[in-house]
DNA sequence: GCAAAAAACTGGTCTGACCAGTTGCTCTGG
DNA sequence: CCAGAGCAACTGGTCAGACCAGTTTTTTGC
């Protein structure tokens, strides 16, 4: 009575989570192959290919057309956005009200790093953005984010931290729609490093004031200049952080 | 070349997801059978079950055997603090890392309020700021608290809004600190209304640059105040907000 | 030996059938 | 008239086998 033999979809879908959080199935490993899941479990291959919807749905495995299915490269950060602020990604709108919010949580955080930054925090900073600006400019996204998220930890706010790690993943995709967007053009990327200089510098100097603005002007660039290309262009390009680990190299 | 006629799981999904988005399909609702969405959008009924478990497993739908498919209830509640934010509580610089964030999205929030409030959010804002001042000072925090929420759901802007309801409790506990010690004492109690009404007016008055400074300045004299008061005495009070629910009245 | 062609994979879609819960309507028996 | 049994007509759940479209591996032919 307690082992059932019918198998759903629910099952399916149930048994390969399980398999992936026990590690059994690690992240990047292909998943067996649609036919092999159908034969192993006897089921349709209809039904395994709706399971792996809803994983797919969930962010689990990534599939990709005559490869096979994957394990998501999961865990880099045990704390994923909420439900809901994946529903804002992709809304263009989002990209607006996100940099707001940026401009005013990373201006308190340049400020306060500033004032508090420890040796160590201002040697990953500057590391940070020397792996930054090393790195080829067109795809530096996630050195650009590390770059910020750096000066965030050097505020010593748990609560800033938090929250703005509760974006992560939303941010990231600011950050790699405005370097897809703006990093492409000569005078946007040099005039974006020279405001990334400015925000290293008056930290490093311990100028709490002058880095609030210096981080405040840096995000409003950003924004604005992402709004005239949007109103010269016909839209802005947008990036789908989940896609493509290797983008960035490591 | 820009109109695709081929229609794909992915694209079934994504229509489904804007529809929620956009509300045309309200929570609650019931979709359209699985055989009527592939007559449609000319698919067959095996894509669409497909697109429909994505959406399932991304939490946004939920399924019933032989009655069909609803929009999943989202904001039941935003989602109550993380485990890691009630670690936080209790610790009192904790407070004041708060308060330092509360500072520039509170502020963020008073501006885009001022510049973009709707009728219907200057009255909910008035009339909050008129519960709060009608009810007992010593025992508003949960009025004081609401004022200040009504005021960032008036900017309008996604994002905030997650941001602070993701520190809701954490929030609260400040509002009741700041309320439990300041406001017995009238000089600081008359003040802090004071600041109330000017941030009020000029939201109302649709004063962005004005209702900012008077966010700031607001929340920034109740930090300051704290620090005062914590240095004066032998500290401050502390309230557990999951205590009594009905201490201010609901 | 090597490059092109072919076969053998992979996932993506379609069709039409049947099973299994739910709902509502009808028709019967009181 | 009404209660209730039972039958349709929905709904989602599963299955089988076929074919298309990419990718990788093997075979073939020079």
């Amino acid at each position: 009575m307690s082992e059932r033999q019918i198998t759903t979809a629910q099952d399916i879908s149930d048994r390969l989570e399980r398999l992936i959080m026990d590690g059994s199935l690690l992240p990047e490993e292909k998943i067996p192959s649609e036919r092999q899941l159908a034969a192993r479990y006897s089921v349709s291959r209809a039904i395994v290919r709706e399971a792996l919807h809803e994983l797919q749905g969930r962010g689990l495995i990534e599939t990709r057309h005559g490869r096979g299915s994957f394990v998501a490269p999961m865990l880099p950060e045990p704390h994923t956005d909420s439900p809901l602020l994946k529903l804002f990604a992709g809304h263009p709108r989002t990209l607006y009200d996100l940099l707001e919010v940026r401009e005013q949580l990373e201006g308190q955080a340049a400020y306060l790093a500033a004032e508090r930054a420890s040796q160590r925090d201002r040697y990953l900073i500057t590391k940070a953005f020397e792996d930054m600006t090393a790195a080829d400019p067109l795809t530096n996204a996630r050195r650009d984010h590390a770059f910020h998220l750096a000066i965030v930890e050097a505020s010593h706010n748990p609560v800033l931290v938090h929250l703005l790690s509760s974006v992560k993943q939303l941010m990231l995709m600011t950050v790699q729609a405005s370097v897809a967007n703006l990093n492409p053009r000569e005078n946007f990327r040099q005039r974006i490093h020279r405001q990334h200089q400015r925000i290293l510098r008056t930290i490093l100097a311990g100028q709490p004031r002058a880095a609030r603005n210096a981080a405040m002007a840096h995000v409003r660039y950003v924004s604005d200049s992402m709004h005239t290309l949007e109103a010269m262009d016909q839209g802005i390009i947008w990036v789908d952080p989940n896609q493509r680990p290797d983008t960035n190299g490591d």
